[in-house]
DNA sequence: CAGCCGTGGCC
DNA sequence: TGGCCAAGGCT
């Protein structure tokens, strides 16, 4: 079948304005793509390059991963934010060194089977380290067809049913090509089609926009509600771990008090980390991340 | 399925 | 200044 106008404008802009990305270079192995897909869920790409060079640096593959204790990796993670990614990180390492002798699956129910591989994760994997056709589907994806197809500024949370479906009849048969163009609509979408200020005057798809014909109407849907942080556990746990991080080894009870007044909550939240294993409460009352008693 | 899970930068 | 946003997944 011809590919549709839209799919080769956005080919062609693409091989003049992707941005040099470590993890999509040739030599960029699969576990690298693995790990900067965990690292960029709700992470932004300038916070994630030097995380990711330090990462694959220390952890060149899953085996060398699963040899650390998982504390290891969330105190490598940082303050990339949502410290369980760095967990499940872990947790993917031990099951691809322990079910697949070390080597990323390359088949997609495999892929969504692995810890915090979801149904965006398993394609993008599958469609960027190796070839494969899926329609990949991100917050910047569904964002671009909502505005070129349907003609509406912005996405109400839909499925992930919807989306594919949405999505899937733009995919180009050749798995190559299908590939490329799920890497290039992310790209446009991050690039261009921006969710504040989207830089139509420098689009390539302008003329095959529904949303742009209709006069770039705003946003009508149902009201996302704001998500808030201050005086929230998020932020509480976010405080806790961080004492944990900084620390060499196991930390007092005292220690964790400091950050935050409200007992009530304080203990909620950390219980909250021990209950998600980020943090391991050790039989003298101190506290540690995960393994790191095991590992002293 | 709605709510939860961190963090920092930007307008 | 503060709400919004950033390559989601899990329960």
């Amino acid at each position: 079948m011809s590919t549709l106008p839209f799919v080769a404008h956005v080919l062609d802009w693409y091989d003049e304005n992707a941005r040099d990305l470590p993890w999509r270079t040739a030599d960029a192995s699969p576990w690298g793509v693995l790990v900067s897909e965990i690292m960029l869920q709700q992470t932004p790409v300038s916070r994630v390059l030097p995380a990711w060079q330090a990462w694959m640096s220390r952890w060149p593959t899953p085996t060398a991963m699963a040899a650390d204790e998982p504390g290891e990796a969330v105190r490598m993670w940082g303050r990339l934010g949502y410290p369980r990614r760095a967990l499940r990180l872990h947790e993917c390492a031990v099951a691809i060194t322990t079910r697949h002798d070390g080597e990323l699956p390359t088949d997609l129910d495999a892929l969504l089977a692995l810890p915090g591989v979801g149904a965006y994760t398993a394609r993008a994997i599958a469609s960027f380290a190796y070839g494969q056709r899926h329609a990949v589907v991100d917050t910047n994806v569904r964002r671009v067809l909502s505005r070129v197809v349907t003609g509406v500024a912005d996405t109400a949370p839909g499925s992930a049913a919807r989306d594919l479906a949405l999505a899937e009849p733009l995919v180009p048969d050749d798995p190559a090509v299908a590939a490329k163009y799920a890497v290039a609509v992310m790209e446009l979408g991050a690039l261009v089609c921006t969710a504040r200020a989207p830089r139509c005057a420098d689009c390539p798809v302008v003329d095959d926009c529904a949303w742009f014909r209709a006069g770039k109407p705003a946003y009508d849907g149902p009201a996302k509600r704001p998500q808030g942080y201050a005086g929230t556990d998020r932020q509480v746990r976010g405080r806790l771990l961080a004492v944990l991080r900084d620390a060499t080894g196991p930390v007092p009870q005292g220690a964790l008090d400091v950050v935050w007044n409200e007992p009530v909550q304080r203990a909620r939240a950390l219980d909250g980390l021990v209950a998600d294993g980020l943090v391991d409460p050790l039989p003298d009352g101190t506290y540690a991340l995960p393994g790191a008693a095991r590992a002293n």
